[in-house]
DNA sequence: TGTACATCAGTGAACGCGCGTTCACTGATGTAC
DNA sequence: TGTACATCAGTGAACGCGCGTTCACTGATGTAC
């Protein structure tokens, strides 16, 4: 609003397929810097990239298509910090690693609070029901019961593993979950303060 | 839409009160039974109880004052479900009547997905900053503390006891609220089982 | 090297929609005389 | 008991808005001859 027109220089080289970047890019700005929820419409989106809004056809088939592969990314960038946060933490043992992970999942939440709510939210439920193990939420989920697995070494079998591993996750979700939704606000130290809890609990 | 036009009876005797519940009624009915989050507009409202839309303004300011009594009167039914749970098991021992709670808690999440999204979602963060303490959650935060208390005896200190409620409150949230999310359900049975079990981890 | 044409990324105008809200009204009821 | 009037719950029409989507277009680039 305060900066003026925007209006996309042309530049259409052989390939277009960059706009289709910048349209993600700009809708993840939405979600993070700015807007609402709601604010995620096609054409606040075609405004913060400086297209015409019909543009936005030409790479997805309709506003559905566009939020479902920008949630798809954020699956990826989740899990791509998580594996990053355990595999940074390694060499101190695979408690100490799987407690960096269990930080870095809120961190990932409370830096991104919209487009966690987005991926968490209602939105997604819809198509994706039968082909369940190809959704990203299986990914994530795999990912604790492995990392999960790998602390209780042989201690716990595959059944116990999986329960700890989803008592983990949520436990988290709704930790940062609280934390959003709350007016008295447990700050950054308190939530922090509160995971460690969990993990001494289950640990 | 199916049934045909409703038109409300006028009925206008002297107190017009009435018709404030049947709209709060109205806009509940469509969060439980059919509509999705943001069916709930003034018109659809109006729609409902079978008024025009304008008449609404006989009775809440705007549409912010209508989801604000809504989710009011919401928490007020999670917090007399959740006493009555407790007083139900109480002749138990505390530590029963704490699992009747938290049980009580999941199944007022998954009867009313919806309403408890709204309780719980973004809507409502905007004017109640600094009135922290008269904050319908306020009520939820100190019940759990009052009767985690009552389970600990005098075996914690009050430092202990908020942080032993807030994070069964938060893992309560996080299980219903994944639950609700992800498309691999886990059912009934299995949320319960898992309530159990952050229980048993916890006292 | 120059011309005709196909391709294709991107556009402006328009559609129909449901929304929150305003406004001047209607018409029944309760009250004053 | 009968008439005039104030009250007040509820209404229909209209406003301006932003939305998702469609459609016929433009105009630069790459290719065929």
């Amino acid at each position: 609003m305060s900066e003026g027109f925007k209006r996309r220089t042309p530049s259409r080289l052989g390939e277009g397929a960059a706009l289709k970047e910048e349209i993600l890019g700009a809708a993840a700005r939405l979600l993070t810097e700015t807007g609402r929820e709601q604010d995620l419409s096609l054409r606040a989106v075609a405004r913060e990239v400086g297209i015409a809004a019909p543009s936005i056809y030409l790479h997805f088939k309709d506003r559905a298509e566009l939020v479902e592969e920008l949630t798809r990314r954020a699956f990826g960038r989740l899990v791509a910090e998580l594996r990053d946060a355990w595999e940074e933490e390694e060499a101190a043992g695979p408690r100490a690693a799987l407690g960096a992970m269990a930080h870095r999942y809120c961190q990932f939440a409370r830096d991104n609070p919209k487009i966690y709510r987005l991926m968490f939210g209602i939105e997604r439920i819809e198509g994706s029901r039968e082909r369940a193990t190809s959704h990203p939420l299986w990914t994530v989920h795999q990912l604790w019961v492995e990392k999960v697995a790998a602390c209780r070494a042989d201690r716990s079998g595959h059944e116990q593993v999986e329960r700890l591993a989803k008592l983990l996750w949520s436990a988290l979700h709704g930790l940062v979950g609280l934390a959003m939704a709350v007016p008295f606000p447990a700050d950054q130290r308190n939530l922090a303060q509160l995971v460690d809890d969990y993990l001494d609990l289950m640990l």
